[in-house]
DNA sequence: TGATATACTACCATTAAAGTAGGAATTATC
DNA sequence: GATAATTCCTACTTTAATGGTAGTATATCA
């Protein structure tokens, strides 16, 4: 039940798309820079972003990342959807406890709960409230250690 | 987000467990005869139940594991963090964010609401309802693929 | 045309998950 | 007391996932 450095990255990297490239590109370079990660890492999480079209690339001089929608309009389920694979505890649940493989009849309606509770969650939040939350954390100056 | 074999199998563990022994040992031959898995394997995963005092083991002829309390007091909330540890989907979440070793602090809000809405579904589950599930779905001769 | 970027493909190291194997210790029953 | 049933314990194996690294091709701006 853990979320993988994937779904996480994800969040930050499209936090920092957010904040930085309002009006123009955003270079994996400066991201792994500000956020301290590997930009060859990121390049793979962030193809994972591209192809479900949350973010559009620009090759060559001057280009980078930049959303193709406005962050109010992103959520983090979307995100997380794109990052981690489905965000359901078991394969099934999505479909309500029908499956090909195997089925625990007797407990499908446990990972099924489990999911909507966890989608209700992510689906709720967008991804302007991390940006707002970005923005006030630095300029509270709250130095936060990042990995 | 996943849920491992652990976590399944010790649900079945313990639902068969409540079905089959309400008032005697079973030995694990027989769970992994009836539950169609390893009783190696079963082994291990009833062993982490053990250790949360949630079964007890009756050695030599004879012996087996039982419930060491009557199915309703148990919840998959129990059965689960037995077996699959922290249900949190990162390691902060269950201490509402506070962490030393990272801190995301932007998204950790997201953690900690995934968490509580998780732990909300499962700790209101029982092992009687599982139980009571199971038996109902053997009357019923709903046949089942297990794996 | 050269510098700056992404795109694409391949590879690698580490860890976790899933399962197997063998034998020692314990105990009910005959 | 012998025997069979059963848990207990330790170690091993296999497979898949995670978390990267590296190099080259391709596109684009200036």
């Amino acid at each position: 039940m853990k979320i993988s450095t994937k779904g996480r990255y994800g969040l930050r990297i499209m936090t920092d798309l957010a904040v930085n490239g309002a009006d123009s590109c955003v270079s994996l370079k400066d991201i792994a820079e500000r956020e301290h990660l590997s930009e060859k890492y990121l390049e793979q999480i962030i193809n994972l972003l591209s192809k479900e079209d949350l973010v559009k690339s620009v090759r060559g001089a001057k280009g980078g990342y930049h959303l193709t929608k406005p962050p109010e309009e992103i959520t983090v389920e979307d995100i997380l959807k794109a990052t981690e694979g489905s965000l359901a505890p078991v394969a099934c649940a999505e479909d309500n406890g029908k499956c090909e493989n195997y089925c625990d009849c007797v407990t499908s309606f446990i990972w099924t709960q489990i999911y909507e509770a966890t989608i209700s969650v992510v689906s709720r939040i967008t991804l302007k409230d991390l940006a707002e939350r970005s923005i006030a954390s630095e300029k509270s100056g709250l130095e936060c250690i990042k990995k």
